[in-house]
DNA sequence: CGATCCATGTAAATGGTTACATGATTTA
DNA sequence: TAAATCATGTAACCATTTACATGGATCG
């Protein structure tokens, strides 16, 4: 799961992409669409929401017993800035970074298939070696059949991933 | 990633498939095979292989530097427990368990499979759901096209696991 | 003799979940 | 009128990472 501080990033992306949004409206979020990627409660969502206000990230509005929170420039610069780092080996961030892209003629759309890309097949190449490195022969396999059929199933996956990228990326 | 308290179960699991273990050998083991599965780090694991040796899980034998674990009939018992639990929507802790077991005939394994293909099925129904229910028109598609790439990309890997998971259940 | 590895430990910081708390509004 | 939902917040706890710390053994 989840290491690095990414929450703040995933709230500029929600309000980007929804325009105001208060804080238990995104919590909702969390429980519709990027519910399937990434997940916050709401104790975590209001203290990190009056932070991103303090930088300067966003700005908030009250409108009847909520607060709503706006991108501001900053916050806009922060949240392309992130956008556009590297990718490391973590598929969650590569889903979430895909998921705040609106439009498919985006330039950061293929830019980010390339990299995801580029990242499986290191892995690929990685378990393949490992496989190859560890299961020397049949009585490995069968003495340790769980690692065995575990590690070709890794494998299989990265195939099927990688697939799909060279289908999107030009 | 990771929530509930699994490292116990990960270093019962591996003492008991490797034999008596330092601290610093399954901190080691870390970089290597259950390394691609998951990871402690060694300020982790000797404080829990003590705790764990508190509740007579483990018992210690003191070779040279080094302090050795082997499981007790209690560690067998409570590793028997977990994993026997049912899974959850978890694939972490399905690759660990599978990881875990030695032996292809062992009635565990069938079962894990199962269960897998149970939990992988449900999620299958339920993204294509997500996918009918979001995007009903092509101008949603168009406007949210990252959202609907990660969307079908999520659908086709439990295609995939599913077809995987068939091939090697009974 | 300095670097790296073996071997173990604690302390501090981080990120997250669960529980506690409050009060207004809506719905059955 | 009780339950559910809207709406926000804090406190406690938990798992994990990073940093701090020590000392012996080995290797170049």
């Amino acid at each position: 799961m989840p290491k690095k501080r990414i929450l703040p990033y995933v709230l500029l992306g929600l309000i980007n992409n929804k325009g105001k949004l208060s804080g238990y409206q995104i919590s909702q979020e969390f429980k519709n669409e990027v519910g399937d990627f990434w997940h916050a409660s709401h104790s975590q969502i209001y203290p990190e929401l009056a932070r991103m206000k303090d930088d300067g990230w966003l700005i908030d509005e009250d409108v009847d017993k909520s607060t709503f929170y706006s991108v501001t420039a900053e916050g806009h610069k922060i949240l392309r800035n992130w956008m556009q780092e590297p990718l490391t080996d973590n598929e969650e961030i590569f889903s979430l970074k895909l998921y705040f892209i609106k439009d498919q003629t985006d330039p950061l759309l293929n830019n980010l298939l390339q990299q995801e890309l580029e990242l499986r097949q290191e892995k690929y190449d990685y378990l393949k070696g490992r496989l190859e490195e560890v299961f020397t022969d049949d009585a490995t396999i069968q003495n340790n059949y769980g690692h065995y059929l575990i590690l070709t199933r890794a494998i299989e996956r990265e195939e099927n991933h990688i697939h799909w990228l060279k289908s999107k990326v030009n």
